[in-house]
DNA sequence: AGAAGGCATTACCCGCTAGTATATTTTTCG
DNA sequence: CGAAAAATATACTAGCGGGTAATGCCTTCT
């Protein structure tokens, strides 16, 4: 998370250091996590311009000047909530890569592990989905650019795999467009409390996404 | 369009039939139509609580009270935008039926036809989507039963598909909704005035739930 | 031409919410 | 302990947006 515009004031002692600083700035960082977490919760069940953050900071036992200490505006925990979830696929994607193995292994343990994260930050990725176009200009295109390179290097993954023989594409950058819109819908069909369980979807969806680089 | 609680009181003159009646019933619905037209752009680009009823109103160099004459509110209008694209799609679904041929070219008809329809009617499903939750209980369900009775007929036709040996697939059911989410995706990757064409997508659309069904 | 009534507009209200100035509590540390 | 400052709460403002009378215009038929 850039802190950039989103975090507001934790405002520097002005002097000298008193206690532990470390402790502080964990606390903050805390409390930060909290409000992002209720936040989202919230903005999936009601919508973002529906929400008040008068609800938000009732959830959270708390009240509204509360939240403006730890960011600027409302529109800061929109932002910061759609960067979570983007942020963490890739994450992913490079703690995978580590873990290397074949070309097609790779591929598979990469979609397996962004499905699970979609399934698991799934109310952060529907509100990044459902409420973009509430971003400043800046800011959406800052985290379209992480998007962009999410897919990329699903289409990367899949070069190799085609290059190694493993499977056959036509059209390699394109068909990682699909991929990820195959990711994104498990959004739609998983619902926490849903008869299928998020592993039996992240596994059907993983699947899917074989079958559609002509794998079985 | 269910008239049911969308449209509002074109009042009924009292008394006698004076001019052209089926020309005044004309006119209403294309001033229905010209409103909902432009107030799927509105909220395709502003989201549905950011936009406001005087927005809408300028765009169609008209005022508030002109949109309660033809809707009864902005949730009727938001009702009827998200009606629209769902019932389109189902009414081609049987324009192809009669169409009859073999069962895997009805199959590839309709899913093209469908990926047609959803590029056309990119700004109403696109707002569907977002803007769901807004809907009154009754309203969501009465659309989301039209969207389960999509996903069926795909699913029969995959099913058709398979006994006529032309495919097979694991879970014609599940799988039919993996290609309602690509299908979804079309309004993600295709923007108009984009590079691609929507026919280009549209194909592209079709070969990968093509693809995923096992066929290539 | 002139009444009658529908169609659209101007002008208004009410409720709500993002954001803020001010007060109060709680912590920190000499 | 006690003063300073940091953290949180209370109380308020300003402006906006959905919805609604009250009003005027313009068609239409006699």
């Amino acid at each position: 998370m850039t802190k950039s515009s989103t975090a507001a004031k934790p405002r520097q002692r002005s002097t000298a250091a008193p206690t532990g600083r470390e402790i502080r700035t964990g606390v903050v960082a805390f409390k930060q996590a909290r409000i992002l977490e209720e936040a989202a919760a919230l903005f999936f069940e009601k919508g973002y311009e529906a929400a008040t953050l008068e609800m938000l900071a009732d959830r959270l036992s708390a009240t509204k000047p509360f939240l403006y200490t730890y960011f600027k505006g409302k529109a800061a925990i929109l932002c910061a909530i759609c960067e979570l979830g983007v942020t963490e696929s890739l994450a992913a994607l490079d703690r995978i890569a580590e873990t290397e193995r074949t070309s097609i292994d790779l591929l598979k343990a990469s979609l397996r592990e962004v499905a699970k994260i979609i399934i698991d930050r799934n109310e952060y990725l529907v509100v990044y989905q459902r409420e973009m176009m509430n971003l400043d200009r800046t800011d959406a295109q800052r985290i379209l650019r992480l998007r962009h390179e999410f897919d990329l290097r699903i289409g990367k993954m899949i070069e190799d795999c085609v290059r190694d023989g493993y499977i056959t594409v036509p059209d390699a950058p394109a068909m990682s467009i699909w991929i990820g819109g195959l990711l994104s819908w498990i959004t739609y069909c998983y619902r926490p409390g849903s008869s299928r369980s998020g592993d039996a979807v992240a596994d059907q969806a993983m699947k899917a996404c074989l079958r559609l680089i002509g794998l079985d």
